[in-house]
DNA sequence: AAATTTTACGAATGACGTAAGTATA
DNA sequence: TATACTTACGTCATTCGTAAAATTT
């Protein structure tokens, strides 16, 4: 295997037609580039070049090489410049995935900022739930998943959202609003206390994601009695705009869609869900999944609805 | 400028999705395998594979890279098949220039012999005289020049035919005949002294070429009367079987043609040409060349003409 | 005599393997 | 516990540059 630093040599010799001309062009010393030379030799176990008064002139097996040459080292060059184009910011993919709510105002804004400051770089993006979006980081289906969780809601994550074997970014925290129609006799007040909305009829998502609402009832002595099951967030908002029932809907969610007919208020006692960006430990050493990972958290930190 | 070791090593990793098996693939030991791909992170300025779990999957990076890794390979691949191709003398082109005497004679049988040792060797000719073919070896117009010469004829070359910055081989001692009518009063002696013939009309090559003949003619006492000039043998031949003149033709000129009303008998005092091989010194040790010159040596040495 | 290549040699760098440590399933 | 990657370190090979010799115009 031919080491493409004397494949250059060869190149540059062949051009000038001299070892020290070759030397001065590549910015090494003459004694090099004829060792480079015989060492090349020695690998394609013939003379390359012969000597002719002053100059040096290629044999056949030389032209050969330095036609195979020309090719070799300008697909090295291209896929350097590709990957200094990645490294650098100048290309790249990156993919996430986040659930639904965080996909209309956390995500979009931080793709506009990602690709604001970085044009080149093209931010993917799909939906999916928690314990799915994390599946797929594990994968490989996508660099970044966003995700949130509960207090207490998977023993394996600490405080701030950490699992084991992922690198984790909090964001924010979102806080819970009780939602009510704009006639309900609570609707005035500042805060409500989720045991007053023991004997309302409720408006939830799907089984797999109404845990929380489930558990904190129960902390307060209900079970609450469940009418419709929706994960959409405009429909819930209909649904409670006509008196249909109650819900407890996160701040992102009622950023994204706000019914002019429900109003939302925050709970007692007080809860929020963490929301968290996840990769793979190694991918966030690549500045293209550092950065997106940046901008999320930033544009978190700016957002109004933050508990 | 990425190595090509590491690529190699790149690619291995990419297909096993795993450094010892890639190790085991290459016959390198694990640890090197984790220097050379950290070696070529360093040198890509991002990371390329990414740990999850016990396996090593390539980031976007890594990926473009491997991508353009099948490229440099597979061209590298082929410069090595066709350099090694013409090292082992499965291919290969010699360019063999000589005199005409020589062409219709030494020349295709050293041809013949080569090609059926080596068929995928081409050897190339072409004809010229002595003095232009030696200029066009120095010039990289061929490989092999064929010349003649006499004693005392060049002072920078030896009793060998050797030139200061040329490489030599001595090919054989072509003896000069005289050749006479068949029906000329000396034509039944098996040996005729030149001075003999200082009479005779003379028919010589060209102005050029006739040095030689001249100079034999002034060492024994007499200026030939040149009556025609031609370099082409079966001419001289025919002039002479018509009874308008003798010459002086050396013995491969004469194995190509020989007339029936001609006879040829060897002169005296002895006058013999050296038949020698001409390459620059570099050139000897490119194999295809060296053997081009082994048959030529051993053409010579069967031929049976010579002195 | 000026320029170029080769050879020789010493220093720095790099690469590989062994062995020990860390992490994963 | 067995497999796989990383780190540490000693050794060996390679590479480069300086200096001197050989060669060419």
């Amino acid at each position: 295997m031919f080491d493409s630093r004397h494949l250059r040599v060869l190149r540059e010799v062949a051009r000038t037609g001299s070892y020290s001309a070759a030397a001065r062009e590549l910015g090494y010393t003459q004694p090099a580039i004829s060792q480079q030379m015989r060492a090349l030799e020695r690998a394609a176990g013939t003379p390359l070049v012969v000597r002719v008064g002053r100059r040096m002139r290629l044999t056949e097996a030389g032209e050969v090489l330095n036609r195979h040459a020309a090719t070799i080292l300008s697909a090295l060059a291209s896929a350097e410049e590709e990957v200094a184009a990645i490294a650098g910011l100048r290309a790249g993919r990156v993919r996430v995935i986040a659930f639904p709510s965080g996909s209309s105002t956390l995500v979009p804004a931080a793709i506009a900022k990602v690709t604001r400051r970085h044009p080149g770089l093209r931010v993917e993006f799909a939906e999916a739930e928690p314990p799915e979006s994390v599946e797929r980081l594990r994968e490989g289906d996508c660099d970044i998943a966003l995700a949130f969780s509960y207090d207490g809601d998977d023993p394996d994550q600490d405080a701030e959202g950490a699992v084991a074997d992922l690198a984790a970014v909090p964001l924010c925290a979102d806080r819970l609003y009780a939602v009510l129609p704009a006639g309900h006799r609570l609707a005035r007040r500042r805060r409500i206390r989720l045991a007053d909305l023991a004997g309302e009829r409720w408006i939830a998502g799907c089984p797999r994601c109404r845990g929380h609402l489930v558990q904190a009832c129960a902390a307060v002595g209900f079970t609450p009695a469940i009418t419709f099951s929706t994960d959409d967030v405009a429909v819930v908002q209909g649904l409670v705009a006509a008196d249909l029932g109650v819900a407890l809907l996160p701040g992102l969610a009622l950023d994204s869609v706000h019914h002019s007919g429900v109003v939302a208020r925050p709970v007692e006692p007080p809860s929020v869900r963490r929301i968290t960006a996840y990769t793979l430990p190694d991918l966030a050493a690549v500045r293209s999944i550092a950065v997106t990972l940046d901008s999320l958290r930033e544009v978190a930190a700016e957002l109004p609805s933050r508990a």
